[in-house]
DNA sequence: GTTGCTGCAAAGTATTTGCACCGAT
DNA sequence: ATCGGTGCAAATACTTTGCAGCAAC
């Protein structure tokens, strides 16, 4: 389930949670923390709904970040990933590995120090993304 | 100038110095801290070289970014952004204004207490990548 | 005369949009 | 009957690639 929220933000908007909608939120519910592209959450969903279209998908996929219950990001190929919003914990960050490709996440919030340095010179800060290339403890043990 | 690195770099890769990867090279030179996508390079390079080509433009900025003279990055439209890379500040950061779009950069870098953290959970940081989500305080300014 | 570089056009990816049809109010 | 949603195909946006000709050593 993915929660009343989703259904309520919907209708705020006067959005139907639609077959297809709801095949889209299963998949992403399905991966969480996974960061799927548009074509992943295509792929997967056409097994449970074999006809279902890719601008369907991609329309979904737009709609949900646009209401904050997906997160859409870029990580490096100019294609966007879209993952499920944690409701508890904002601001997470990734590492990239620059090996195998694995992204992991970080919970840590270490940069309330900077972003209060940068509202004392006047800017308000809303959100904040952080990425780290660096190669995983896998690979490296891999190398060995 | 471009300073005699950037000449040494080529030759270290076999590449020559054209004119047409001058053009660029200016271009990218005179707009320091700019942040230009190809479109943007070419239409200013088309000024100085009429005929250049826009396969050329990519070709030369691709080079340039796996030679680490331009620095490439996304930010947000799946769009690639270039920047000449600055041989004395690594590791900046951006502030993208959410109204004005325009983007700031950050030159401190306080993130070496969390990468740390990290390396001690076995991965080996190479890079790092800051995005500040934020309204700029000629946009707070304007608001009032 | 090889080898790298160029401009052009074509192809490739990722995403968006126009449109006719469908389904729920 | 209206109106949002869908699937398809076409269009768009950005980038890459194939290729013939050019320029330099």
């Amino acid at each position: 389930m993915y929660g009343k929220s989703v259904r309520e933000k919907l209708e705020a908007n006067n959005y139907k949670l639609t077959s297809q909608r709801a095949v889209v939120l299963d998949v992403m519910s399905a991966n969480r923390g996974q960061h799927l592209s548009a074509d992943e959450v295509f792929f997967i969903a056409k097994k449970e709904m074999p006809n279902i279209g890719i601008a369907t998908v991609y329309r979904t996929l737009e709609k949900m970040a646009a209401m904050d219950v997906l997160h859409k990001t870029v990580f490096d190929q100019g294609k966007y990933r879209y993952e499920l919003c944690d409701e508890n914990s904002h601001h997470h960050h990734h590492i990239i590995c620059l090996d195998c490709g694995a992204i992991f996440e970080v919970q840590e919030d270490l940069l309330h120090s900077l972003e209060q340095h940068l509202e004392e010179q006047g800017f308000k800060i809303v959100d904040h993304e952080l990425k780290l290339y660096a190669y995983c403890p896998n690979c490296l043990k891999v190398e060995e």
